[in-house]
DNA sequence: ATATTGACATGATAAATATCATGTGAAATC
DNA sequence: GATTTCACATGATATTTATCATGTCAATAT
């Protein structure tokens, strides 16, 4: 191995677990010591590989929406646009998500931690909203972009509120209730146009 | 004023500015020092009305939690369930509570964050949750506690989300958008019920 | 009037934070 | 093979964190 992939592989390890580390444990808790003592080197190499803290988490980030791919296109292509956006919501507001943040999606996991991260930061989340919203549009078709937004935030809501909850029936009824919601919208985004517009 | 009574003042104004500074830098933000400077206190003496920083957080969330109030109350007692609700999400999802986090709601405020925080906290966060419920229950008659749910975790979602994006166009939609929702939602829950069960 | 209490100040501690300066050894280049 | 480069280690700095021990002075109790 060259030591230019050595350093690349290093700089792989470094960001693989900040990822998770940020799902996990928030901007707070992702800290550069321990980060670097679990990836099994010292404080000190942190900056040849990333300029800042705040670079650090935006490539987090970056990472965990790439480490996601992109969840519409799993989806099979003859569902109705209705049953897609069904779809997506019971996956993204399924237990197993709500159980493993580490590998799930970080929008949902720093959703009300935005706004005390830096400027740069903020725009990079922003960007993964918008790229977000843009995928479903793309493969479900051009709709009111309001639909997707409010199916996204409650998707977003839902999952980081099942998480605060200790209480793991209270937690799961916010789960379903959330599918069961998501569920009325989607059809009833159909029936409006379809009935009226 | 009496020791007592001075006392007494002073943890309130402890407490008021740690409820606001709570609410609008989440539970990394709020530290001690800072916090008794701002009081115009030094930092030794928040022992004295503190056992800990987990008790200050706690007793700030339920203060924050006891400014607002129950909203429900505060609406005119002769609106249908579903009018309730709209009313309700439509005040939560306003662009002046948007802006105003220190004075707004704090279980949007530290939505993703609590489970980053102490059991106690969490345990507390939790319980303000279900006197959200419950206070709905209450004034707006037995429903599936599902629908509530639902409505609350689109609100807290839809929120934080606007707060979470810096362009303010794009922030209006977010509220827009889950505000309309909400309303579909409300309409929606009560045709099921009237039309089938 | 004297003794006591207790709210707060001062200052210390110990841990954790981000960041950087310098050293080192091995790989890459010549 | 000698030289250079650079990824990372070591260790330092400066800040911030929660927490506590001790001192002080004014209000209370006796």
């Amino acid at each position: 191995m060259s030591r230019a992939e050595k350093k690349a592989a290093t700089r792989e390890k470094i960001l693989d677990l900040a990822s998770a580390r940020l799902r996990r444990e928030g901007l707070a808790g992702n800290a550069v010591h321990r980060l670097m003592r679990d990836v099994g080197l010292t404080h000190g190499g942190f900056y040849v590989h990333f300029p800042s803290k705040e670079a650090l988490d935006i490539a987090a980030l970056q990472r965990a929406m790439g480490d996601l791919g992109d969840p519409v296109q799993a989806l099979s292509k003859d569902l109705s646009r209705a049953e897609s956006r069904k779809q997506l919501s019971a996956r993204y507001l399924a237990r197993s998500h709500r159980d493993s943040p580490e590998t799930g999606c970080p929008l949902s996991a720093l959703l009300s931690e935005v706004p005390h991260g830096g400027t740069e930061f903020r725009r990079a989340y922003a960007a993964c909203v918008a790229q977000s919203l843009l995928n479903r549009q793309e493969a479900l078709g051009e709709t009111p972009p309001g639909e997707d937004i409010a199916l996204l935030a409650l998707a977003l809501g839902g999952l980081a509120l099942a998480r605060a909850l200790p209480d793991s029936a209270t937690s799961d009824a916010v789960l379903r209730a959330c599918r069961e919601a998501s569920a009325i919208l989607a059809d009833a985004y159909e029936d409006r146009r379809g009935g009226r517009a």
